[in-house]
RNA sequence: GGGUCGUUAACUCAGCCGGUAGAGUAUCUGCCUUUUAAGCAGAGAGUCGCGCGUUCGAAUCGCGCACGACCCA
């Protein structure tokens, strides 16, 4: 028998005696006839000082946050889903059977009550009670009312009491589902078709990271969760489907910080017959209406900084940004000697083997990136950085590519495909050997991906969309753990 | 992987130049039928994250470990 403290023992001391006066402890045939948010308009309409007893009877349930006890009556806080409301509820109205049984309960305990609504003296409206069903008996205490619980830890470990107690928490999960159904909606109004595809891989494609790796026991054989679903929506583009999307979890293997968790959710779309110059048009659109959606307004703040997310957004490459933001001479990053040079001098380590791309692309982390405060979408990516890019006509060297950069972070990567097979073969096969010394990332070239290629697929533009970091841009979330309902964290001892 | 900080009652936190562990909330008891961080009076509640060391004596000092936060890679 495991030792429990005082208060646990009261606790559980309480569910046996209103057991012992039968009562049921987990009831399960309780049905409320409102919600508590239904119940809250009627604070217009009911005068004050009316008859308590006067007025429609309403049913409501949920689970009691504060008690303000006196002798023979009480106050009590009941929370639902929908919000919170005041209950009182004293002897002379309930009975003594009830009332006894109502001493009984505890903060944390769900519990039923039909009543009156009535205005107290200090005007808030309230419930007069004339029936209690107690429901759920909680044996564990809930935080302090007044701090709440602010231990991150705890709040990561117990996301449930996060959720009771802290009412910004529930409300920042509530706008994270709401996005995700708004850009359901958008996609859907403009004729992309929502697909699922694999999870489990054989070949863990359509990025550069380390895959989570498993066995598949029946065909004996390695499966690896996916990196990315691009090769999969690729091969549905070759299959016919010209406008796809799919919003799922995407799992790296990897460090984790404020930004990355190791699975983390991932809009990605495909447009045939579009290009990412479209892609941005309908980014800067979907974004800023979600944003005025979800706070009303196209001028966000996030962490104190302002952000307009007012279309048109800036579109620079990245050798202009290089130039305008990073302050960096444009025959410097037209000369590789020189961009190498630069680089070394700002702390880059760079292989010999790599390109000017890749020196650049480097050159932007560093200086760039987290500069950009109000959305911009840097273009012309590098193309050795860019595997699975299309090449821009007039300049091989660069890909017809944007990334989409607010408050300093990475939110979208988009570009039109390439097409080409024996391009893309080439390419890949380029990719493995540069990386082929790292072996957690499994360089596989993906035959049938390039085989899908052969039978041809339609020009099109894709994009993917963190949908993490939106989430945590529109609701002023500071680290991505607060937008994800259950982060990762070590085991807890014992 | 490196650095900094943190871990004390169920929760929020004090205590830390070493000397038998404290507050508020919560809980329990008594009084209280319009309170809202209700009030008044009283009480109980702790492996001070874990381990080793220094010391007559460690929550406090040192080392190691665990978990977490932030920053860096």
């Amino acid at each position: 028998m495991e030792e429990l403290n005082q208060l646990l023992k009261q606790r559980r001391q309480k569910a046996q005696e209103l057991s012992d006066m039968g009562v049921e402890l987990y009831a399960n045939d309780f049905k409320p006839t409102h919600s508590i948010s239904e119940l809250l308009p009627h604070k217009e309409t009911i005068p004050e000082g009316a008859d308590h007893t006067a007025g429609p009877r309403f049913t409501i349930a949920g689970r009691i946050m504060a008690m303000r006890k006196f002798g023979k009556a009480a106050f009590l806080q009941l929370q639902d889903a929908s919000g919170k409301i005041q209950i009182y509820i004293k002897r002379d109205a309930v009975g003594p059977d009830v009332y006894t049984h109502f001493k009984k309960l505890d903060i944390g305990d769900i519990a039923g009550f039909t009543g009156t609504l009535f205005i107290t003296k200090t005007g808030e409206l309230s419930l007069m009670a004339s029936v209690l069903k107690p429901i759920t008996k909680s044996l564990l205490p809930l935080p302090e009312k007044f701090h709440g619980l602010t231990d991150v830890e705890t709040r990561y470990r117990q996301r449930y009491v996060d959720l009771i107690v802290n009412p910004e928490v529930k409300e920042t999960f509530k706008k994270r589902i709401e996005i995700i159904s708004l850009i359901r909606d958008f996609l859907n109004n403009r004729g992309f078709m929502e697909v699922e595809t694999p999870m489990m891989h054989p070949i863990a494609g359509g990025a550069t990271a380390k895959p989570f790796q498993t066995h598949h026991n029946a065909l004996d054989m390695e499966l690896y969760l996916r990196i990315a679903p691009e090769l999969y929506l690729k091969r549905l583009l070759v299959g016919g489907f010209e406008k796809v999307f799919e919003i799922n979890r995407n799992f790296r293997n990897e460090g984790l910080s404020t930004r990355h968790n190791p699975e983390f959710t991932m809009l990605e779309f495909y447009q045939a017959y579009a290009t990412y110059h479209e892609l941005m048009d309908l980014t800067e659109e979907m974004v800023s209406w979600i944003a005025t959606e979800i706070t009303g307004s196209m001028q966000v703040t996030y962490q104190g900084e302002n952000v307009d997310l007012a279309p048109p957004w800036k579109r620079l490459t990245m050798v202009e940004s290089l130039v305008q933001i990073g302050g960096i001479p444009l025959e410097t990053l037209q000369d590789k000697e020189k961009t190498f040079a630069l680089a070394k001098e700002k702390g880059i380590d760079l292989d010999e083997n790599v390109g000017l791309g890749k020196a650049q692309t480097e050159l932007f982390e560093l200086l760039v990136e987290d500069k950009l405060i109000d959305p911009t979408f840097i273009t012309a990516y590098p193309t050795e950085v860019s595997p699975l890019a299309r090449r821009n006509n007039d300049d091989p060297t660069v890909t017809d590519r944007f990334e989409l950069f607010i408050t300093g972070r990475e939110i979208a990567n988009a570009f039109n495909e390439l097409n080409d097979p024996i391009d893309q073969k080439q390419r890949m096969e380029q990719q493995i050997e540069e990386r082929g010394d790292d072996e957690e990332i499994f360089p596989i070239l993906d035959k049938d991906f390039i085989r899908a290629l052969e039978y041809g697929m339609p020009p099109a533009a894709g994009e993917g969309i963190g949908i993490d970091r939106l989430v945590m841009l529109l609701t002023d979330s500071p680290s991505i753990r607060d937008v994800i309902l259950f982060p990762h964290l070590r085991p807890e001892k014992n």
